[in-house]
This record gives C-alpha cells, structure tokens and sequence, in this order.
DNA sequence: GTGAAAGCGCTAACAC
DNA sequence: GTGTTAGCGCTTTCAC
C-alpha cells in the first residue's frame, strides 16, 4: 500500500500528491492517512468498482490522459502519469477487463475444449496448454465434454460467445465436425489437441498413431502374439466390423498400424478382439474378460488409455492370470505409476505435455497473425519395453 | 440451417421472411438462397461481428425490441418475436457475452486457481468443480500457480479483472493471504478449497486432516512402529522443528494429529524423520534413501500425496527393501493405480470429485446470493487399509 | 500533450 | 408492446 513516488522527489509532486489525497478523500467519502487502507469495505455491500474516469478526477486530468497512462499507450507527459498513477494506487483502481476487451476486440482468453481433465493424459496436457499461454498472458477458459459431441458443439459456442482469442480443442469424433468447420470458417484461431478432423485442414498436433501401432505391433507379433485383443472407449453404434467407418481418428489410426503390422507378418488380424464401447470400470473388466476367457482367447491385450489400462490389469490380476506369463499387457501413455507394478508395465510413451505446449504456441502464433515457423514440428510416440510383454504362453492356462 | 418457421404458416410471416431476406441480402452484401449459407467466409479475414442492430434491420424492428427477443426479457409480441428470431438465425447471430456481461455485471463464469493441475489430485477436484458450474450455467478459468504463491497473487488479480463472478482457491499458503483477504473485502464470493486460510473467516471445503492422520498414526502405532517419516513437498526455509509455524493448514494439520497420536500412545514423535521440501523425483528418491538408511531408520513411511508416493514407493523398489516386510507404507490420495501394485498400497482416502462439487455448489450460491444451507457438509477421509502396513521387521534390514 | 466526444454491443430506464 | 435514450468502462479518433 505504498505509494509509487516518495513525496519528496520534487515539489511540484508533492503538491500533486496533496490534491490527489483531497481528491481522493471526497470519492471516499472519507478523511484517510497517508499510507492508510483508502477503501475500507468490510461493510458487506460490493460498493461501485472505481474506474478511469475517478482515478482521472483524482488525478485532476482528462479520462483519456488517465486512461493512456493506465493502460499505457498514446502520449503522456511524465508529471501526469505520475499523478494518475499515484491516484490510481491511493483509489486501488484496477482495470476492467471486460471493458478493454470490448473495444480492442482481444479477450487474452483462450478456450480449451477437452473430453475428460480427470484423465492424466488431459491433466498433463493442460498443463502445457496453460504454462504455456501464461508466458504471452493468456488465459484459458477450461471446458469438460466427456467425450459427447453434442457437449462440444455447445462449448465451442460458449466459448465464441465470450469471444475467446482462439480455440484448443481435442475433438471428440472426427467425423461429426461441422461446429468445428464453423469455428475455423468464422476466422477465429482453431488447433486441434490429439486427434484430427476428417476434411478439416486446420493445424492439428498430434502423434502419428499408426506409425507407433504399427511399430508395437510388431514387438508383439514378433513375440509371437497372433491373438492380440484392442480395448477403447471409443463409442460406437454396433460392435467392431473391418468395413465400419470410426468416429476417432486417433482409434482407426490404432487400428490401422495393427492391421497392416498383421498384414506384413502375414498373419490374420483378430478382429473380433477388437472391443469398443468400453465405458466405466465394470464394463472394461467384463470386456476383459471375455476376450481373455472365450474359445480362443486373447494372448496380449492392448488398452487404449491409462483409465482403461488400469481396469484391464485389475481384471487381469482378479483372474489370477500373472502378466507376462499368462497373458502379455501394452497400454497407451506413460503415466508413473507404470513403474511401479511387477512387473513394470510396457508402455506407449506420447509428449503429452509437450503437445499441449505446441498446441498452445501455435494457437497464440495464429492470434496474433505470426506465420507458421518452419515445417510443423512432428511428434512421435515411443515404445518403452518394461516388462510386461512375454512370450506366448505354451499351453492356455486354466481358467 | 432451417429456418426456425415453415414460411407457409400464416401469410403475414411469410411477408416478414421476404422482407428479413431482402434486408440480409442488403447487409451481407449478396443475394442467397432460401437455405444456403448466408455467411460465406472462408474468406480470411475476419468480418464484423452481426450485432442486435444488424438483426434489429433485417427484422425491421426498433434495437430494443430485437434485444429483447434475443435475450428474451421485457415484453415481445409473438409476431416481432417471430421474425426476430428468424432474422437471427438467417445472419448466424451469437450475443456477445462480453457486451452483456458489461451490463449486467454478471459474467457467469468463475475462476479456479490450484497448486497444479497435473496432479490427477486437482484434476479429480476440477473436474467436480466444472461439472457443477456447468449444470449452473457457468464457465471456469483455471489458473495453475505452481503452488507459488506470487503466481497465486497474480492469478487471483488476474480473475478479478476479468470480472469473475467468484473464485475458489486452493491456497498455497495458509500464512500469505492478504490477497485472499482482499478478495473476499471486494465483496467477490470466494471458497478455499483443501487448505484454509489463518484468521480468514471464508467457506473453506476440505477434510479433516487433524483427525484422518490421527487414526492413520494410531494404525502404524498398533502395527508397533515408532519410527514413522513423513514426506511432504511443503516448502519451507529451514528442515523442520517442532515449533517452526507450517506455511500450509493441511500439512500442519497432519503432523498435529500424528504428534497427538504419539503423544496418547505414550511415545516419542519422531521429529527427525519429517522431511518437507521435496520437490521433483529426484529430491523425493534421496529423501526416501536418507529416512531408511540413517543410524535410526524409518519402518514406516508416510507419503504426503500421490505423486510424492510414486517416487517413494520407487525408491524403495530400487533399495530392494519389500513393502511390507521390510518397510511400511502409507499415502494420501487414493488413486485406482494404488491397488494395482504388489501389494496394493493402504491409503487415505479424500472424497476429492465430491470436495470440488461441493465448492463449486457454495461458490455458486454465494454468488447467487442465497442463505448457506443448514449446516456445512463436512467431509471425512478415510483410511483404506490395503496390504502395504505390516508389522515392524524384527531385525533392521542389512542395506 | 491534451481533452472532448464517439463508439464497442449490449441492457435497462423511460416514455409513449 | 414498442421505440428512444442512456449508460456499462474502456479505447480511439479527432481536433486543438
């Protein structure tokens, strides 16, 4: 609660100190000291927010010269923008923003749409999202879908209404996106977080899936693994077929990398382990279940993301079955906790955090009209072999 | 893209359509048709926004009323309202909220500022806190401070210049509060969530930790320890001593109820063994190393939250010391990961999704200016005894 | 450098 | 019911 400039600097300061005080003192209301609280305000009722024009009476000078020095651009000479800005310190005046962002159209807000922030991957990427818009003062205004396109369109719309500088989202089907066509047609900044928009060209960060699906593939099929069961989420209208069209890029990329990695071994994709659909824990451990218990069980499981991946292995571990002996585990995301279980789990290992941060800087770049740097960075995904991959078990165990 | 009357219901509609069409083709500047898209724009640039002046035009109705049958308030005939909001939809009218927040005061939207979202602990907490705001009609700004309590201070500045219509807090110091303190003499609604604050009479939503730790210690007492650490990323300037006053309600809390559950028990509180400050993986590992492998080492080990845990538990891993025979373990936060481990893990339990709907729900009606309901809900923790505490080993474990 | 005045897009009095 | 007229708090011409 100190003031800018030390009374004693200069004369004609002080004096303008002096008149600020009294100026002060009638907006008040009130006969304060020096260095005392100005606004007292215990007493319940919000009182009217200050504003420029009462830091400008204050300050005895003119609301554009206040607010110039306040929101410093224009010219200003010293001596006023000392008085309005001691004035503005003694009235604790504070702008608003609402106000600045009507007039200059820039909100420094920025919306982040994403389907679950209680899932780490999210978690972590938020962070980078918003490490990131920090350090060129943005804000972010955070928006929950669980995964419901009909939840997204009405984010997305929310979130323009309050005129947000550009938009982050990680798009919950890549198929319905004509909300998302809108956004990016209206000219506000659009990055798409994870998975891509079918016939949307719109910057997009995200892993190259059916590469790394590809790649662990492999290391299963080379394990010997032919009956490789895929566990996801992803909500579908019936149940797995070849020809059927996905609503997630980021699944059917998945699904691809396996298919053609099956191909080149030239071996049958097991397409009937391929199980959608799965939703909260129960249903994850039932669907566990079935493709570890049928007529010709699943010898490696894969889960789709770290929330499943932790229903499949409780499943697995209530069955007795032991990983990797009896049956073998790979799982999306490299969350900690992987290290921790014996054995240490296989993992696909994507720079979450990382990507946020990109997308985040890329969206910013748009904003304020800078052109792309260089070629899009790539990212890629890792496969990181712990222990939870093991051969093919001779004989099926007994259930 | 339909429009929201078939034009053949009553003549004098269709009139009005006709009309609403000529006007929109006079102001987008290009004659379309019946159900086309009125407002192509994959033209770059970023047109004017459509205003209620613009809507108001085309509908041939005075500002006012077309406002009114935008936000509907105040009194509209069926007829005015009608062509209104037909005009709206053939110009793809959105209401600037920023605008309508400036006059109503209201924004609708309220700020979250948490240590670090990346821990699934605040992610959990968040994702109570959106849900509920969202069944209200409210958006959330989230603010990451990196449990820094500078970065708080701007965070909360931050929020109140955008006008949030409240905040809740996860305060990274229960001392440092002045800014909080300021926040609530504003008048702005505020909730602390997790930690309280000292001498700040404000809605607090946390657990009672004093009493969870204390029924945790009394467990490891019974299972015979004495030699009980507890590891915390609490920052502080010096190690820790027993009359040094804790930045943090929650951590002090915690090591009140273990003193007093030495102190009935009748034994010495290992003060030695406190260790706050850890901070990345790093720190967390050699703080685990120095509390087991001292002259008078820990038998039991109390993680302070999830994250720390996973790098105690990793550490110990690494020493090869086996939970539990070798060395107990205990950890706040129960995540699903934790009875995924061998063995699982015993924890104390917070209901942390419940803890941020609940903030959200005092938050939301303080705002709305409603009367607190009957008594405050209080939330306990509990202790989940899983297979990680066991007796203390007869002889010290050779290193 | 400075100040008066005109917006930004909306809501809210206030007349009719 | 309807239209006119003020604002909300700020930025931004445009004169001086």
């Amino acid at each position: 609660m100190k003031l800018l400039l030390s009374p004693v600097s200069v004369p004609t300061i002080e004096t303008g100190l002096t008149s600020i005080a009294r100026n002060v003192a009638e907006l008040t209301g009130r006969v304060n000291s020096p260095l005392g609280k100005v606004n007292m305000s215990s007493d319940g009722a919000r009182r009217r927010d200050v504003t420029v024009a009462d830091v400008a009476k204050a300050a005895q000078v003119s609301k554009a010269q206040a607010a110039r020095a306040l929101g410093n651009y224009g010219a200003v000479s010293d001596d006023v923008r000392e008085r309005v800005l001691a004035a503005a310190e003694e009235l604790e005046y504070r702008p608003n923003e609402l106000a600045r962002s009507m007039n200059t159209g820039k909100s420094h807000t920025i919306g982040v749409v994403v389907g679950d922030i209680e899932n780490p991957h999210f978690g972590l990427a938020t962070r980078g999202i918003t490490d990131t818009a920090k350090k060129s003062g943005f804000n972010v205004i955070l928006i929950n879908t669980d995964e419901n396109t009909a939840a997204e369109m009405d984010a997305v719309r929310v979130l323009l209404d309050k005129r947000v500088d550009g938009l982050i989202v990680a798009p919950a089907s890549s198929v319905e996106t004509e909300h998302l066509r809108r956004v990016h047609e209206s000219g506000r900044p659009l990055v798409l977080l994870d998975r891509s928009a079918d016939r949307l060209a719109v910057e997009t960060v995200a892993v190259d899936m059916a590469a790394i699906s590809y790649e662990s593939t492999r290391y299963l099929l080379d394990a010997g693994h032919r009956r490789v069961a895929f566990i996801s989420t992803l909500r579908t209208d019936a149940g797995y077929s070849v020809e059927m069209r996905l609503d997630s890029s980021q699944i059917s990329d998945r699904i691809e990398g396996m298919r053609r990695a099956f191909a080149d071994a030239g071996c049958e994709f097991p397409e009937d382990l391929v199980r959608l659909n799965a939703g909260d824990a129960g249903s994850i451990r039932s669907l566990t279940r079935e493709v570890l218990l049928g007529a010709d069980p699943a010898t490696a499981v894969v889960a789709s993301d770290g929330l499943i991946a932790l229903s499949v292995v409780e499943a697995i571990q209530e069955m007795r079955l032991r990983i990797p002996d009896d049956v073998s585990f790979l799982m999306y995301d490299d969350f900690a906790w992987t290290r921790l279980t014996t054995p240490p789990l296989t993992v696909v290992a994507q720079p979450v955090y990382e990507m946020g941060a990109a997308a985040a800087s890329a969206l910013i770049r748009q904003i304020e009209g800078r052109p792309p740097v260089a070629p899009a960075p790539e990212f890629q995904a890792a496969l990181v072999r712990r222990g939870s991959v093991g051969p093919v078990p001779v004989a099926v165990p007994a259930p």
